[in-house]
DNA sequence: GCGAAGCTGTCAATTAGCTGTCAAAGCGGG
DNA sequence: CCCGCTTTGACAGCTAATTGACAGCTTCGC
């Protein structure tokens, strides 16, 4: 899951990217609004969590500018101020849910996780793949019913090719769906890394990931 | 396990959570519609115990928001009235179970453990796994028939574990499922204290608990 | 009520094993 | 045959997990 987080006080933005870090989630930080637009011009997120005050402006634009693009991506919305007026403000103006500082670290991620849950109802199917099956709400990876051990990144990085089965996918584009960017700068190689941390894994299977020299990746069968 | 009690009615509310609490089940209070809907929309409840009177309102507003967002959580609805007509028209909204007022509080869990068990069909009350037999209504787990003796997390804790017997379960899932939110806040690093004592106390037996750094626990068997 | 026993959860030291870097070797295309 | 991309092994670092010790609470028997 990849977030942006947009927060100008220092001691939250750590807590809160720190706790979603450790869950293995992509989270990015701005500072203020500008930060925030360029960061949101450049990269599909999959949660904003926005705050309300910020040095340059008001988290309103922020969310004015997602809205007008068209854009569904689910925001929830930070403030220290309680009032209901603030909060149908928030919400008319297209946020998805409203949380008041000080808060539970753990409601936030309850709440960003339910938030999840209403964009994409249902989607608890496992997902196969000639004869591996991929099961994202057990964290599992059978090849033909037995299963493997996959570390975190690796099953990660079998769930982008595996959403973008027989399609070649950027080494580019996994990169930025594993790391986020204030991951301090990892190299690409990372990549390369773990494709073949993942081929050893996936030997015994009768799939493979093939390299699209100059290109990319790309999951196939070998039938 | 992890409950919504809607109640607000104080000294029946207390009755009811310290019964659960007492058995180590998390139980979140909600004292009206608004509380109730702005809990069910941050966190997953294995059984909601509804209230029908309530101060803003009726119970079934709850019941339609539940049932409208197409969750199958199991519902149970208490009510002062005993009319028969009352009764059907809580199950036409989707309650699973009724209780009329005033109870006993061991029905009530019964009937809990019931919806449960409907939930998941291959549930007959107890649930085998290898050689352990773990009986929810009594309370008791025992290794091939003897039975041992676990503390309330403890007990807890396997619930969870077996429930979602041979999958992965995230740390941070345990943590929720085990702690309810006014337990003012528990270090995560409870979790992986009592994975280590319920793991001694399994010691005997033919499961056990695997770590997957990073991902979670996972109940096996070693058959 | 009182003391004992057991249950809970914190802390901190230790261990384990994932992560990502580096660099060397391999490979493919022109 | 050369260049640049890719693969891979070794390794250091680091974060997550394990575990023992301990203090505060509950519970229970008397």
């Amino acid at each position: 899951m990849r977030l942006l987080l947009v927060e100008d006080t220092e001691d939250v933005a750590d807590a809160i990217i720190s706790s979603f870090a450790r869950r293995g989630d992509a989270i990015d930080h701005a500072l203020s609004v500008r930060a925030a637009c360029e960061s949101l011009a450049v990269q599909d997120y999959d949660v904003v969590i926005l705050d309300m005050g910020l040095p340059d402006g008001d988290g309103t634009e922020i969310l004015e500018t997602i809205r007008t693009a068209g854009s569904r991506t689910p925001v929830l919305v930070l403030t220290a101020r309680s009032d209901i007026e603030d909060r149908v403000f928030a919400l008319d103006k297209g946020a998805d849910d409203y949380l008041v500082k000080p808060f539970d670290l753990r409601e936030l991620h309850a709440r960003v996780r339910a938030m999840l849950r209403r964009q994409t109802p249902d989607r608890s199917g496992v997902i196969s793949f000639a004869d591996i099956q991929f099961d994202p709400a057990a964290l599992m990876v059978s090849v033909s019913g037995v299963p493997i051990n996959l570390a975190r990144r690796e099953f990660n990085l079998l769930e982008i090719l595996l959403a973008n089965r027989e399609r070649v996918v950027p080494k580019e584009k996994i990169f930025e769906r594993m790391f986020s960017f204030n991951e301090d700068d990892v190299n690409v190689n990372a990549v390369e890394l773990y494709v073949g941390r993942l081929r050893r894994k996936l030997a015994g299977s009768s799939v493979s990931i093939k390299t699209l020299r100059g290109m990319g990746y790309q999951l196939v069968s070998d039938e």
